[in-house]
RNA sequence: GGGCGCUUAGCUCAGUUGGUUAGAGCGCCUGCCUUACAAGCAGGAGGUCGGGGGAUCGUGACCCUCAGCGCCCA
C-alpha cells in the first residue's frame, strides 16, 4: 500500500462498515470453547429492553463494557461476550398497545391471521386474545431487536452474536421455569393469599423493587371515634378518610398517657359505626397527627403488620380495578352498631374509585365526626415505578420467593463481589438490609414466562392450590395455557375434577436474574457451564442494582451457592447539557444514530470511555469533538511514521531510548489502570502520551534524522522507534478507537506482526532497550520549547530556520542537550549552538542569550 | 429522617498514601501554510480549589460545621 497516497482525513464511515463486516467475517470476537476458565474472560451483558428507547446512555455504558472486553482480549483472554435482548414485560405490552392500538382481553379467542392494520383505524382501543396479544409482542420485539442490533455494530461492541438470546425466548423460558421448579423443590418458594402491593391500573402484584416512594400532596383528617359504652371520643387523624369502611382497629403508643386508658376497649367508627379494638404498638408514632390512629384492611405496609399481629379481621373494600366493592354491614365479618346507616352511607361509595369515596366520605363526616378543616400535607406515597396511582395493598394469591430470611446471606455475597467503584456495594448493602417483604415474582400478565404450573379442581370446579401440579423438567419450556398437565386431556380444562392453568406470569426479573445461568448453558451443557459461570462482569447502571444486581445474586446464592460475578462495574448516566436525567417526558433525550453519522463510531467511544465508571457525565458535543481530532491525528501520524523507511537498525540513539523507556511506564501505567476497571484514566494518559510526546515532541526532534543521508544508524534507530512507538501507541487505543486503530494497522502491521486484526494482537509489554538513558528526551523536548518560544514571540513561522543560537543552561542539563544537541537543531532547523553554563538555571531549564531567524524569502 | 456521591479556570473534568509556583481539553487572545495533520502547529491570558472553623511544619486533599446539586434508602 503506498502510504503517501492517503487522504488527509479518514472516512470513519466507510470504514466503519467495512471493518465490521471483515470482524464478522474472521471471527474476531468468536468464543473458544475448548479453551479453559482461566483463560476466559466472561460478560455478563445486559439484554436490553428492546421496547425502550435508544439514547446516549445505553452508547454510554455499552462501551465501557466493550473497553474491558477489548483489553481482555488483548492480553490473550478468550472472550465470552454474549447480547440478549429483554422483550418481555410491561414496557413492551405498553408499546405493542399504543403502537397497534389494541388491548389484551384474555378472555377472548385467537383469531388466526389477525391484521394488526386494522387495528390502527379503529377509534377505541382494539380488544384481542391473548394469543394474538403475544403474537404482536413477538412481531415488534423482533423489529425493535433489528435497530439495537445495527447500532451495536455500528458502536463497535465485540459481541459474539453466536451469543445471541432474548428473554422470551425457549432457551429463556426453559431456564427461567427450571429456576422455578429448582427454588420450589428447594423450599425458597410459596404461594400465599394474602396482602401484596396492588397496581390498580396494570391490575398486577408488583414486589418491593418495583416500588417507589414519591412525595405526594394529602390532606390529614382528623376524625372522632366513639369509645363502646362511654360517652368519650377521641380524634384519629388520617390521609385516607375512604378506608374508614375497613377500619378494623385503632391503635397508639403504649406510652402515651393520652390514650393508655383505652388500651383494651373497644371504640366505634363515625358512620358506619363498628366496634374496634384499641390496642397498643410501638410502631405508633406519638409525634405524628394525633398520636392515635386507625388500622384498615390495608392503607399501607403497617396495617398488614397489625393485621397480622392483632388477627384481626380483613375487610377488604378497595378491589383489584382501585374502585370500593359492594359490602353488607350487619353480615358476618362486617359487624355494625348500626347496620342500616351504615348501609346507607357506604351506598354512596360503593363503586367509585379512591379519590371519589375520599371526597363524599369527608362530606359525610362534615359536621358529625371531623373535628376540623383538612390539613394540607405533603406525604411520601408507594407507587409502582411505572404507574401512577399509589399502590393498595390488596388480599391475591401470589407466589414468592422467600428472601426475608437470607438477608444475612446476600449481604456476604455483595462482600464477595468487587464493585466498581467500590462505594456502589453501598447501595446493594442498603437495599438488601432495608427488604421488608419476600420477592413477589407472579404477574397477572400476559407477554411473559408462564409458571410451568397447574391446579386440580375439585368436584364443584374449584382449584386445588394447595396442591398444585409442577411440570416435569422434560417438559420445559411449556405454557400451561395451551398445553394440559401430564395425566389430563385437553378437553378436561377448566372442567370440575379437572384441572386449570395458572395464569401468571413471572416477574421479568426472575427471567433476567438468570442472564449468567443462560449464556452459560446452565443445566444443558455442563462443560460450558463449569467454564462460564460465575461469570467475571456484570456491567449495569447504578438505578437497577436492587433489581437486576439484586435478583441475580439472589438465584445464584439460591441455586449455586455462590456469587453470579466476580466484578460489577456500573456506568453513571448520561445527563443532559444542564445536568438533568435524560427522559422522555422531559424530552431532553439525546439519540445515539446522527451523532455516529456526524462525528464518527470512534468519537463517540472516545466521549464515552472519558468517564470513569460510576460517574454521570452531562452530555457534551466538545467532547465528541476531540475525540474526532484524535482520530484525525493517528490517521495522519500513522502516516507520517510508516512513509519514514531505513536500513534496518536497532534502537541506539540516547534520544530514542529515554523516548522509548518513557513509552514503556506508560504501558505499565495503562496496564494498570485498565486492571482497575479505570479506564478514563488510561485512555488520558495514551493520549496525551500519543500527542505531546509523539507527535509534538519526539516526531519532530527526529524528523531530521529519519531521512538522514549521512547517519544511517542514527536514522535506523529513529525510524525503528517511531514505529516501535505508533505500533504500541496502536495498540493501546484498540479499546477505545478500534476502527481507526484497525486501519492504520492493516497498513504494514498486520502482515508484519501476522496479526491480522490489532484486536487479537497482544497487548503491549515493556519494550526491551539496549541500554539505560539518562533523562535526554525531556531535555531534548524542554530546549525545542524554548526556541519555538523565541520563534513565536518574534511572529516568525516554526518553519523559519535558526541562525545564530545562544543558549543557557546548568551544567547538568548542559551536558544531556548535548546529546541531543543535532536533533534539536534539526527541529527548530538551527546549524549550531552555543550553551552557555548558568548554574543558577534549574534542570531542564533553558535561557535564550542570542537568537536570529533567517529573513522571510521574498 | 438516615446514607452515598459531588461542588477546582467561562465550559467539561483530572488532581490516587497530605509535600515546590493547582493541571488538561474545549473556549478565548496573539502569532504561524511547517513536505503527516489548518480537523494542524507555536505561544499566552484566565483559579482567594462552595462558605466558615479546626488538626498539621505544611493540604484542594484530613476532621467538624454550614450551604447548594444529584442519587440511594426510609
Amino acid at each position: 500500500m503506498d502510504i503517501s497516497q492517503l487522504p488527509k482525513h479518514f472516512d470513519s464511515k466507510q470504514a466503519e462498515d467495512s471493518w465490521d463486516a471483515k470482524w464478522d467475517q474472521a471471527g474476531v470476537y468468536r468464543y473458544d470453547p475448548s479453551r479453559g476458565r482461566d483463560e476466559t474472560f466472561v460478560i455478563d451483558t445486559p439484554p436490553p429492553t428492546v421496547s425502550g428507547s435508544l439514547h446516549v446512555g445505553h452508547v454510554f455504558s455499552y462501551t465501557h463494557t466493550d473497553l474491558m472486553a477489548r483489553f481482555q482480549r488483548m492480553r490473550g483472554r478468550n472472550i465470552f461476550y454474549p447480547m440478549g435482548w429483554d422483550d418481555n414485560g410491561l414496557p413492551t405490552e405498553r408499546r405493542v398497545q399504543n403502537y397497534f392500538n389494541v388491548r389484551c382481553d384474555p378472555t377472548l379467542h385467537y383469531v388466526a391471521n389477525f391484521d394488526p392494520a386494522s387495528a390502527a383505524k379503529e377509534k377505541h382501543p382494539v380488544s384481542i386474545s391473548r394469543a394474538n396479544f403475544i403474537e404482536l409482542c413477538l412481531k415488534l420485539t423482533a423489529e425493535d431487536e433489528v435497530v439495537f442490533k445495527a447500532l451495536w455494530r455500528r458502536i463497535g461492541l465485540g459481541v459474539d452474536w453466536a451469543q445471541e438470546y432474548s428473554t422470551i425466548d425457549n432457551r429463556c423460558r426453559r431456564a427461567a421455569q427450571l429456576s422455578f421448579l429448582d427454588l420450589f423443590q428447594k423450599g425458597h418458594i410459596y404461594a400465599v393469599d394474602s396482602p401484596a402491593m396492588w397496581d390498580v391500573d396494570f391490575q398486577t402484584a408488583v414486589a418491593q423493587a418495583e416500588v417507589e416512594d414519591r412525595n405526594t400532596a394529602g390532606h390529614f383528617h382528623n376524625i372522632r371515634f366513639g369509645v363502646e359504652g362511654s360517652e368519650t371520643t377521641f380524634v384519629i387523624a388520617t390521609t385516607r378518610p375512604e378506608l374508614l369502611g375497613a377500619c378494623v382497629g385503632v391503635t397508639a403508643h403504649p406510652d402515651d398517657p393520652r390514650y393508655k386508658p383505652y388500651f383494651g376497649k373497644r371504640a366505634v367508627t363515625p358512620v358506619f359505626h363498628v366496634p374496634v379494638p384499641i390496642f397498643p404498638s410501638e410502631l405508633a408514632d406519638p409525634e405524628k397527627g394525633t398520636g392515635i390512629l386507625m388500622v384498615c384492611t390495608f392503607g399501607d405496609a403497617t396495617d398488614v403488620r397489625w393485621w397480622r399481629e392483632q388477627s384481626l379481621p380483613n375487610r377488604q373494600i378497595i378491589g383489584r380495578n382501585g374502585r370500593l366493592i359492594p359490602v353488607t354491614f350487619g353480615e358476618p365479618n362486617w359487624e355494625s352498631l348500626n347496620p342500616e346507616a351504615a348501609n346507607a352511607a357506604y351506598a354512596q361509595i360503593a363503586g367509585k374509585n379512591t379519590k371519589q369515596a375520599r371526597k363524599i366520605l369527608v362530606e359525610q363526616l362534615l359536621g358529625e365526626a371531623l373535628t376540623d378543616t383538612p390539613r394540607a400535607i405533603e406525604h411520601s406515597v408507594k407507587y409502582f415505578e411505572k404507574g401512577d396511582n399509589p399502590l393498595e395493598f390488596i388480599s391475591t394469591r401470589q407466589w414468592f420467593v422467600r428472601l426475608l430470611d437470607k438477608k444475612e446471606e446476600l449481604i456476604a455475597c455483595g462482600e464477595r463481589i468487587q464493585w466498581h467503584p467500590d462505594f456502589m456495594r453501598l447501595r446493594f448493602k442498603t437495599w438488601t438490609e432495608g427488604l421488608q417483604f419476600d420477592w413477589c415474582i407472579s404477574r397477572q400478565r400476559y407477554f411473559g414466562v408462564s409458571f410451568p404450573v397447574w391446579y386440580k379442581l375439585d368436584g364443584e370446579g374449584n382449584a386445588i392450590y394447595d396442591e398444585p401440579i409442577l411440570a416435569p423438567v422434560e417438559m420445559l419450556p411449556v405454557d400451561p395455557m395451551d398445553t394440559p398437565p401430564p395425566g389430563f386431556l385437553e378437553a378436561q380444562r377448566n372442567q370440575a375434577n379437572g384441572f386449570c392453568a395458572e395464569s401468571d406470569v413471572f416477574d421479568t426479573w426472575f427471567t433476567s436474574s438468570l442472564t449468567p445461568q443462560i449464556s452459560a448453558g446452565w443445566l444443558t451443557n455442563e462443560t460450558l457451564f463449569n467454564n462460564l459461570f460465575p461469570n467475571d462482569l456484570r456491567p449495569q447502571s447504578h438505578e437497577i442494582i436492587r433489581t437486576w444486581a439484586f435478583y441475580t445474586i439472589v438465584k445464584a446464592w439460591l441455586h449455586s451457592g455462590t456469587i453470579p460475578w466476580h466484578h460489577v462495574g456500573i456506568s453513571g448516566w448520561v445527563l443532559d447539557p444542564d445536568r438533568k436525567k435524560m427522559s422522555k417526558s422531559k424530552g431532553n433525550v439525546v439519540t445515539p444514530m446522527h451523532l455516529l453519522e456526524e462525528y464518527g463510531a470512534d468519537a463517540v467511544r472516545y466521549w464515552s470511555a472519558n468517564a470513569r465508571l460510576g460517574t454521570d457525565t452531562a452530555f457534551d458535543t466538545n467532547i465528541l469533538k476531540v475525540g474526532r481530532r484524535l482520530v484525525t491525528k493517528l490517521f495522519n501520524a500513522g502516516k507520517f511514521v510508516l512513509m519514514q523507511t531505513a536500513d534496518a537498525a536497532p534502537v541506539s540513539h540516547p534520544l530514542d531510548i529515554a523516548f522509548l523507556t518513557e513509552l514503556n511506564a506508560l504501558v505499565a501505567r495503562v496496564t494498570g489502570q485498565f486492571e482497575k476497571y479505570e479506564h478514563s484514566y488510561a485512555l488520558g494518559e495514551t493520549e496525551k502520551f500519543f500527542w505531546r510526546g509523539l507527535t509534538d515532541n519526539y516526531l519532530e526532534l527526529v524528523k531530521a534524522r529519519s531521512r538522514s543521508e549521512t547517519d544511517a544508524a542514527g536514522r535506523g534507530s529513529a525510524v525503528a522507534t517511531l514505529r516501535i512507538a505508533l505500533n504500541v501507541l496502536l495498540r493501546l487505543f484498540a479499546p477505545f478507537v478500534p476502527y481507526i486503530t484497525e486501519e492504520v494497522w492493516s497498513w504494514q502491521f498486520a502482515e508484519e506482526t501476522g496479526h491480522a486484526s490489532i484486536h487479537k494482537a497482544p497487548w503491549p509489554e515493556a519494550i526491551a532497550l539496549p541500554a539505560t538513558a539518562e533523562d535526554v528526551f525531556e531535555t531534548a523536548c524542554a530546549a525545542l520549547s524554548t526556541i519555538n518560544k523565541s520563534k513565536s514571540e518574534a511572529g516568525v513561522s516554526v518553519g523559519r530556520a535558526v541562525t545564530e543560537l545562544h543558549l543557557a543552561a546548568n551544567a547538568a542539563t548542559a551536558a544531556l542537550f548535548a546529546q541531543v544537541k543535532a536533533d534539536v537543531l534539526g527541529a527548530v532547523r538551527g546549524s549550531d549552538c552555543t550553551v552557555t553554563v548558568k548554574d543558577s538555571l534549574e534542570a531542564n531549564q533553558f535561557e535564550v542569550v542570542q537568537v536570529a531567524f533567517e529573513t522571510a524569502a521574498e
